[in-house]
DNA sequence: TAGATTGTTAATCGATTAACAATC
DNA sequence: TAGATTGTTAATCGATTAACAATC
């Protein structure tokens, strides 16, 4: 994998580029231009070249690039080829939700145990995972050498259970509940911001509808 | 509600300074700079000032922000004092979790309906939400008046259940499936795009090792 | 060939950061 | 008062879009 600098905006993007392409082959077809993705997915064709470029992949002038090609290139670039075993900490409705879900060991990430304080949770397996103490975190962390943890405590428990994977000598976390973790600066946090989400979805509907109520008056 | 761009940037970081807030009132502190938010979330003091002032907030030199009068002001502007009624749709786990969710009735958003294919879900209330039968969707938000949906079907089934939507007059779909919707231009969409965050996280990860690497070599 | 598509270089746009005057 | 903090205007930075030469 290269260390070349690669935009967060192109990151996100990419994801999508990929799913898209899977439909694409899924359906049948074969050649695919960089302005049919833009098309799909609103993006400019400009901008979907230089993502892909960052990916490596080369598409040929009138003939556009080929759509297994694409896939594989962006499967590569991203590291999704290699699965990585994680932790899940917080065995909640989220949790679990995210426990069932196949797609991610697709995207690079096998979650291979889950962790939860509530010793009625503790014991059971949940999608075929088992649901462990919070106490053997921290050492199970270590001896399995786990750099990644899905992080869906809730908001009180978040700084406690992220210092205890810190302690396990994990260096990533996928932050799932709503508050800033505090961890040292080697360590790399990742959040899911629903709140943030929610915002804006509701900021775009306020703005579309004033809009159309200044296109169509009474 | 002012019709002022606001740059969507802002409008992320808006629910974390209100978090932030919300704790710093609890812990009983009575003022703020702009500074000490900045610190704590990792922004830039310039950034928050300017973001705090789209909410009409005024602070005052030498002394800051009074916290209540901050935490009031973003209320007011995100509208999270009106709670909006929504529709869910796809009572899967992610579903059932986000159902189980308290913390969305203060951001402005109540699910009144939970809605499923699955007659062995229909029928049933999850978190005392009714879960009522996909057929019943299109009529119901009509009655209801329902303008926004959150949306945590299947990646397939998506695509069906976002035009059922669309054909229900909801104006707004807060998309958890990995894929781009179609939907007329007048609807908003805001997608929670795990993937993507995914592979942020991971690039992310992999550049912290290379930089780690390069400082301590064997 | 002609024209569609690529990939790259330049221009634009918008967000972030820096500089600074105002003020309590 | 002196100094901390605000709010605003200017400079910087980075991403997006436009322009265009290369090529199959």
């Amino acid at each position: 994998m290269s260390t070349a600098a690669v935009p967060e905006p192109t990151l996100r993007r990419l994801p999508c580029y990929y799913h898209y392409l899977v439909r694409l082959h899924d359906a049948g077809q074969e050649r695919v231009s960089a302005s049919q993705i833009g098309d799909q997915l609103g993006v400019h064709h400009t901008q979907v070249r230089k993502d892909l470029a960052y990916t490596g992949s080369q598409g040929r002038p009138k003939v556009g690039h080929r759509v297994d090609d694409l896939i594989q290139s962006i499967e590569t670039f991203l590291n999704w080829n290699n699965c990585t075993d994680v932790f899940l900490v917080g065995a909640g409705s989220l949790g679990t939700a995210l426990l069932g879900y196949e797609g991610f060991s697709k995207a690079g990430v096998r979650i291979v145990a889950a962790f939860d304080r509530d010793p009625k949770k503790v014991g059971h397996k949940l999608h075929g995972i088992a649901v462990l103490p919070m106490e053997k975190l921290e050492d199970l962390a270590q001896r399995m050498h786990i750099a990644i943890a899905i992080l869906t405590v809730p908001a009180e428990s978040a700084q406690e259970a992220a210092s205890a994977l810190v302690r396990g000598g994990v260096r990533a976390i996928w932050n799932f509940a709503p508050v800033p973790l505090a961890v040292p600066d080697d360590v790399v946090v990742e959040s899911i911001t629903l709140y943030a989400s929610l915002a804006v979805l509701s900021r775009k509907l306020a703005i579309q509808r004033l809009n159309s109520a200044a296109l169509a008056p009474a």
